[in-house]
RNA sequence: AGGACUAUAGCUCAGUUGGUUAGAGCGCAUCGUUGACAUCGAUGAGGUCGGCGAUUCGAAUUCGCCUAGUCCUACCA
């Protein structure tokens, strides 16, 4: 073996190995487990977010495999509509310098599928990399064809079941991409803005209370202005209640609106009068329908102002002959650039009282980055109060079960206040909408056009489809069972659906996971006829930030590659992949100097495992994982450790007999013990993996592994190994429980660090006498309750007290760690007899003993430094070897913290309202401790006198 | 405005149903190269568990209030 472990030379071509062998697929056998990929935009690659998530999902995927499960791991990726396109576009701009309009839908498209093709293979050999079981074999991608017609069937099911509509609604529009977006994916942001006070002129001779010919309204958006249908007051509104019914002639325009009465209208805010612009505002739109107000639209698709209006009913119906117009000035200006002008105009016109400073939350289209604009415009919506009904109930009842719990409350305080969702998108790459209109706007709905015609007995005349898409989040929706074969009611289908555990980050739960439930509750149902949940838990964990708590992004140039941190990247690579291709150049400096200051030296090379193993360990409860080098490198070291504990295994068990053959075995305490401590770290992580604490399992493992099999068992292995006298069984029996207790432990790590466990494995199962191709296949270790051996735990932590005295005497009085010194033990029990007379090679070896002599009671002791071991004085004689006052600083610290423990479970014990309430054994447990306590103390106050005496 | 989460060693984090000497890794200090491993070993230092109060015989753990930070939802003309 080489000497230390190098992950490079051995991951890929395990990899390649179990692929090739198609391990990954099903294997048909066992009761089904699947779980399905969040799928990952198949144009990106993956960050530490999806490394994190994969991980998990793969740990789970290969625990379950190996406990005889038919696992499933579901792959696949999504086209992501906006952002795919964004990017092809940009990428069109700066090759070709032409825009997706140039080169028209189709042949757009057409460059749309040529990058997929070139860049997706980037995901899928990162997931590789990282190890993923999935099973390749069905990997799907939501664009393809089969997906689509999921797609189509969803859509048309809903349809028909009145669950989707098409109306010309306020949305959220940007007028950048040109498409409308969902609520969810519109971000408040907190920006400084300004309040406008406009005087509002009253018409007909109307004037206010303290004689003012006008109103003021206080405004954030002064060119909507040029939409306004009416003025609002509070009805109760002292100030205002006799103008109720009276006119405003709008300034700049010259239309006259009504003053209208709303409680909506909140009267200490601003003047308390409230301009209303039901076109352009979601607030304004909802009291538009209240007072029956028409809608003036004022904006175009890019956000500026139009030549002519249009003008709606509240139901959305064209007002065909309008009169309402805009002032000539302000046609085709730029919304920003028509705010500044129509300031300026009302200034001139003595029309601006103030301008007040004034925060306010800014909407942004969480892709673009640009203020969105509420515009009318017809869309296609999901009626989602019906879905979300059911989709509560089966969150309530437990059919679906969010882990860690208190994310439920997260899913119901959104479901039960949910907004119809406005699924079509006016892009270009996605799925388009099955749905026709004839040449006088009518819509139906289909699978194709040829059944649109034959539904609707429509002929032959002229049909169009929508040339719309839907939002990705509408097909991602469909992802659990679209990747299934449904709508054919296919054996995969009914085999691996609902899926066992859906694994995601908290920020998707509205916009997938919520709407997934809703979706298959719908549209699958069991053989029962009851409607089907797509998982049965939702497991939420937290978004890897970097080492500041930031949230990872390109923008701010903190990513990390998984792939960096596995193969190593030098610190010039690491700059160019963070600086370069950037949207903000002005930010490199920036960047580069936070690179310079946390990457030094680049990154170094881990290995899979070694990120792997850091990733689980991270993977507590907590909403933020902040990624440590630190971590990542400490785990690296534990697989070294491992690696290079198999080697001493393999060089002292490949010459002998294992006793893979049988043979006459003798187990020393040492392999009893460590066989016992086996057992336990099996339940340990068994029961982890089992509550998804991934953390709690690589802690377990590490412990085990690290602390206890190589810290003390194969110390404790070499003392019979290497003893002459040892007998055949003797040998047998270490050796065997050395390769015996690694190979069971390989099996226990293997979900969380499967190459190093393969590699390993493969060179000691013969040793082992296990046959097999892969560890992946091999089954998971199951503890063996009769195995858990309490008495020789208790004598082994005997043996390691008493190690333990001697080295801390060792340790603090400056002893050289291999000089050999003489040790006494003195005041013992017969216990304390018994396990020295078996044991006392153990101590001898590993304390690095030169002789071990038990003394009666009544032998005299020479002056010597002290350590207990319950009521054994473990002595190491002084004489030329121990400083005096050394010592006497050991023994009174010991003594301290001994007095301050009497002291404080005196005071516990005297108290008379602990003795009568606490429960029996808690009292017992407090005065034995108690006792001991004193009893110690006692011992070390005469070591103290006879030393302090010389 | 409502809600959630976080606050434990210098750093990153564990801490089950209240009873532990409050733990781990990294970092730090001292010592250590003949037999798996310096990507290592041995020993050690380091915490009034954010603050205040309450419940209790007993609180890192339960409850209330406060402070700091993060996030979500709604809304601010």
């Amino acid at each position: 073996m080489e000497k230390t472990y190098n992950p490079s030379a051995i991951e890929q071509q395990w990899y390649q190995q179990w692929e090739h062998n198609n391990y990954f697929a099903p294997s048909g056998e066992g009761t089904p487990y699947s779980i399905v990929i969040p799928p990952p935009n198949v144009t990106g690659s993956l960050h530490m977010g999806h490394a994190f998530q994969d991980t998990i999902m793969d740990a789970l995927t290969r625990f379950k495999r190996m406990q005889g499960h038919d696992t499933l791991w579901q792959v696949g990726t999504d086209h992501a509509g906006i952002a795919t396109q964004m990017l092809v576009e940009r990428k069109i701009q700066a090759e070709e310098g032409k825009t997706r309009h140039d080169l028209g839908r189709d042949k757009f498209l057409k460059k749309v599928w040529e990058w997929k093709a070139e860049s997706g293979g980037t995901i899928t050999q990162q997931l590789r990399r990282m190890g993923a079981s999935v099973d390749w074999s069905r990997e799907r991608f939501t664009m393809d064809d089969g997906f689509y017609t999921a797609v189509q069937e969803a859509f048309v099911r809903l349809y028909d079941d009145g669950l989707i509509y098409r109306g010309k609604r306020l949305v959220n529009w940007d007028p950048k991409l040109h498409t409308a977006i969902s609520d969810l994916e519109v971000e408040s942001i907190d920006e400084k803005g300004y309040l406008w006070h406009l005087r509002y002129p009253l018409a007909g001779g109307a004037t206010t209370d303290d004689g003012k010919n006008f109103l003021v309204v206080a405004t954030t958006r002064p060119e909507t202005m040029l939409g306004d249908a009416a003025v609002a007051v509070h009805p109760k509104d002292e100030r205002y209640k006799h103008l109720i019914g009276q006119f405003i002639k709008l300034p700049l325009v010259g239309r006259l609106i009504p003053i209208i009465a709303d409680d909506y209208v909140d009267q200490e805010f601003g003047t308390g009068c409230v301009k209303i612009t039901p076109a352009h505002d979601f607030n304004d739109y909802t009291m538009g329908q209240r007072h029956d107000l028409g809608m003036i639209n004022v904006f175009d698709h890019d956000a500026a102002i139009v030549q002519v209006p249009e003008v709606y009913t509240t139901s959305g119906e064209v007002v065909a002959a309008h009169e309402e117009s805009i002032p000539a000035a302000y046609r085709g200006l730029d919304r920003f650039v028509a705010r500044e002008q129509i300031v300026t105009d009302l200034t001139a016109a003595g029309l601006l009282e103030e301008i007040e400073d004034h925060g306010l939350k800014v909407p942004r289209g969480d892709r673009s980055g640009l203020i969105i604009e509420p515009l009318l415009t017809d869309q296609w919506f999901v009626s989602t109060k019906p879905l979300a009904k059911p989709a509560i109930e089966a969150v309530e009842d437990g059919r679906i079960e969010f882990v860690p719990k208190q994310w439920e409350n997260t899913y119901f305080s959104w479901m039960r206040d949910i907004q119809d969702w406005c699924i079509s998108r006016q892009l270009w790459w996605g799925h388009r909408i099955p749905a026709w209109h004839d040449d006088d706007g009518a819509f139906y709905v289909g699978r194709s056009e040829a059944e649109v015609r034959l539904k609707h007995k429509l002929g032959d005349i002229n049909l169009k489809q929508d040339e719309d898409v839907l939002d990705t989040w509408f097909s991602s929706g469909l992802w659990t069972f679209g990747t299934l074969g449904w709508p054919n009611s296919t054996e995969a289908l009914a085999k691996y659906h609902p899926t066992d555990v859906l694994v995601t980050g908290f920020d998707i739960i509205f916009f997938w996971v919520a709407r997934m439930i809703m979706m298959t509750m719908h549209l699958t149902k069991d053989e029962t006829g009851e409607a089907q949940v797509p998982f049965k838990t939702v497991y939420v964990h937290g978004l890897v930030r970097d080492q500041d708590g930031e949230k990872m992004s390109k923008s701010k140039g903190n990513v990390i590659d998984p792939l960096d941190l596995i193969d190593g990247i030098e610190l010039d690579a690491l700059l160019e992949k963070r600086t370069g291709n950037m949207m903000q150049p002005q930010l490199a400096k920036k960047i580069e100097k936070q690179t310079l200051k946390h990457f030094p030296d680049g990154i170094a090379s881990y290995g899979t495992d070694a990120l792997r193993f850091t990733l689980c360990s991270l993977a507590s409860t907590g909403r933020d994982i902040k990624l440590d080098l630190g971590r990542i490198e400490g785990n690296r070291n534990f697989c070294n450790k491992i690696w290079n504990a198999t080697n001493y295994v393999l060089m002292n068990c490949e010459a002998g007999d294992c006793g893979q053959t049988g043979g006459e075995v003798e187990l020393s305490l040492a392999d009893r013990w460590i066989r016992s401590r086996l057992q336990k770290a099996e339940q340990k992580v068994t029961e982890s993996m089992g509550v998804y604490r991934f953390d709690h399992a690589a802690e377990a493992l590490y412990h085990f592994i690290w602390s206890e099999y190589c810290d003390w068992y194969l110390e404790l292995s070499k003392p019979v190994l290497w003893d002459d006298n040892a007998t055949e069984a003797q040998l047998r029996g270490t050796r065997r429980t050395l390769v015996g207790v690694l190979e069971a432990v390989l099996r226990l790590a293997h979900p969380l660090m499967p190459y190093i466990t393969e590699e390993i494995w493969q060179k000691l199962k013969g040793l082992a006498g296990k046959g097999g191709a892969s560890i992946m296949l091999q089954p998971y270790p199951v503890a063996d309750a009769g195995l858990i051996d309490e008495t020789a735990e208790v004598d082994l932590n005997w043996v390691r007290g008493v190690i333990d005295g001697v080295r801390n005497i060792r340790g603090e009085m400056n002893i050289a760690p291999g000089k050999p010194i003489p040790v006494l033990l003195k005041q013992g029990d017969t216990a304390d007899r018994q396990r020295l007379n078996t044991n006392s090679q153990f101590l001898i070896k590993l304390a690095k003993l030169e002789s071990i002599t038990w003394l009666e009671e009544d032998d005299e002791a020479p002056l010597s430094a002290t350590s207990l071991v319950g009521g054994l004085e473990v002595l190491v004689p002084m004489a030329g070897l121990i400083d005096k006052d050394a010592e006497l600083g050991r023994l009174n610290k010991e003594l301290g913290r001994l007095l301050g423990e009497i002291k404080r479970l005196g005071g516990k014990l005297s108290n008379e309202k602990f003795v009568s309430k606490a429960p029996a054994q808690v009292i017992d447990k407090e005065r034995d401790k108690l006792r001991d306590a004193e009893t110690a103390a006692n011992k070390l106050q005469q070591k103290v006198a006879k030393i302090e005496a010389i």
